[in-house]
Formats: structure tokens, sequence, C-alpha cells
DNA sequence: CTGACTGCAAAATCTTTGCAAAGAC
DNA sequence: GTCTTTGCAAAGATTTTGCAGTCAG
């Protein structure tokens, strides 16, 4: 797993790259990510963040352009729940898929060799070429049950 | 495949064990699934309805409420494609996943033995119940290469 | 008749956008 | 200084809800 300060001087040279700025908030949201390392909404990262750092001020639509330029850089991704909307994570991780509790809302990870190869002969048997995939199992956790 | 007045025995039926009614309204955007065939945002399936049978009554909200009926009964089913919405269409078919167009949104579907056998067993491995799982492959078709 | 269903418009969600002020470089 | 970014509030987009009239059983 890479470092934070390595993560950030990532960050930073992208930013500069594309000529944008390296700013508080932003640097707040990759730090939010990366220390809590899980899924979040956007609507969750922004209250959060205001609870942690109650002196630096953090709007929801910069918590949203800030989400979307991580995801559009590949540093994050999301995982989307219909009209509930998205949830975040850093992307830095070995691509996996999700297990997800339809009454507690828990995010497994897990990878399966199996599956990810399937998926590329399927893309191949159709002429496609694959970009992304998502793979999400839906039902109850352990607890849930 | 079942045929059209089958399914619409089966939906009668489903109806009247929960005491609901059934209506023109209903009936309609059900046959509209049926002879459409493919994937459909409520906003496509309250357009296209109003275009078939402008002598019909249909508002939004009833589609709405009507395929989210048609889904919590099974005989619909939904992929969601995060803030753009869902898509719904008829769950009659086999289980099966799909390919989406990035580009120009057109949905394959497809099924495949060994993906359905591996997401039993992982899902057994971490003690979820699973109740449903998505696939979706993200890409380019033929076409839009 | 009675209770469910409908369309309408208003409300609710979630997300994006316009804009003037603030901040990075 | 210049040009991007920000927060705010307003606007959008999609979906849901309240309600009075309508309709199925």
């Amino acid at each position: 797993m890479i470092s934070y300060p390595l993560l950030l001087e990532q960050f930073k040279k992208l930013l500069k790259d594309n000529t944008l700025k390296f700013t508080k908030q932003r640097e707040l949201i990759l730090k939010f990510l990366y220390e809590n390392g899980g899924h979040y909404t956007p609507e969750e990262i922004y209250t959060l963040l205001k609870q942690d750092y109650p002196d630096v001020k953090v709007g929801i639509a910069t918590v949203y352009r800030t989400l979307s330029l991580l995801e559009e850089s590949g540093i994050a991704s999301s995982i989307s729940f219909g009209v509930q909307g998205k949830k975040y994570e850093l992307g830095l991780k070995k691509h996996h898929d999700h297990l997800i509790c339809s009454a507690c809302g828990e995010i497994i990870e897990f990878f399966d060799e199996t599956i990810e190869e399937r998926q590329e002969e399927i893309a191949k048997k159709f002429n496609f070429k694959m970009t992304d995939h998502t793979m999400k199992i839906i039902g109850l956790c352990e607890k849930c049950q």
C-alpha cells in the first residue's frame, strides 16, 4: 500500500500536469479517503469532514467536484447504489469487486481470478473493448441474516 | 419464452393475491416491456406509451409506481446507471448479465455458467446469503471502437 | 359502495452550475 | 496579477408523495 506522503505527491503532480491547483479542500478529501479507507457517499464525506475539521470551510459542491476529479484521474473509484447515489473509495488497491449487505449496507471486498478471466473472455467474444467492469453480489451479511 | 396472454394472467393473479387492482395503465406498461423486450428508462417508457396510445392517460408517477411494483414482484428487473437512473426490462428470461457500451449505450446480454458458480462460492465463503447479483462489463462495442 | 389507483403538481433527493469573493502560483 | 477554486444558493434531473377525483371489483 502506498504511503500517504507519496500519494499526496502523486496527486500534486497530477494537479500540476493539468494546470489545476492544490488546495486545502482537495487535500482534505484525499486524506479523508486515505485515512478512513472505506466507501463513502459525498454527503458522508462532507459531514465527517466538517466534523473533523470545523475550522476548514468545505462546501458540498466542492466534495462532489473533487470526487469527480479523483475518479477521472483514476485515484478514486465509485460504486453506484442506483437512486441512492454513489459511494467512493480510493482506487489504489488492486481491482476488486463487492459484496453488499442490503440490510446494513456493509461492503465487503473480494477478488476472484476466475471471474476476472471469464470477463475478459466474454468481452472478447462479443468484440467488446472492455474499459471497466463491476460486479456486485447483493445479500445479507452474516450479522443480518 | 412465456406468451403474452400467459404473462398477463400471471400478472393479474399477482395483483389479485395482493388485493391490488388491474388497470389499463398497469397492463400497458407490462405489455410495453413484453413487446419491446429491451431495456428502458421510466422516462422512455412514459414517452413511448403516450406516443403509442395517445388516448390512454398515463402519468409519469404511475410509470414509476408500476415499475417498482413489477420489480418487487420479480416480473421486471432494473439495471442501474448511477446518476443517469435505471433501465428496466422484463425479468422473464433466464438470469443474465450485461455488457454496456459507454459510447452508444447499447446493452448486450450474456450468461456465463462459470461466473455464476464462482459467485455462489464467494458468497458462501463470506457467509453471505446472496439474494441478487449484478455484473456489468463497461466498454466500447464493436461499432463504437 | 369501498378502497385502491390515477394524474397532477408539489416535494424530496441527489448532483451540478453560476457567480462573486478568495486563494494558489 | 492572473486564472483557478471555493462556498453559497439557485437550478437541474430524477423519483416520490399528497390529494382529490376516478375506477375496479
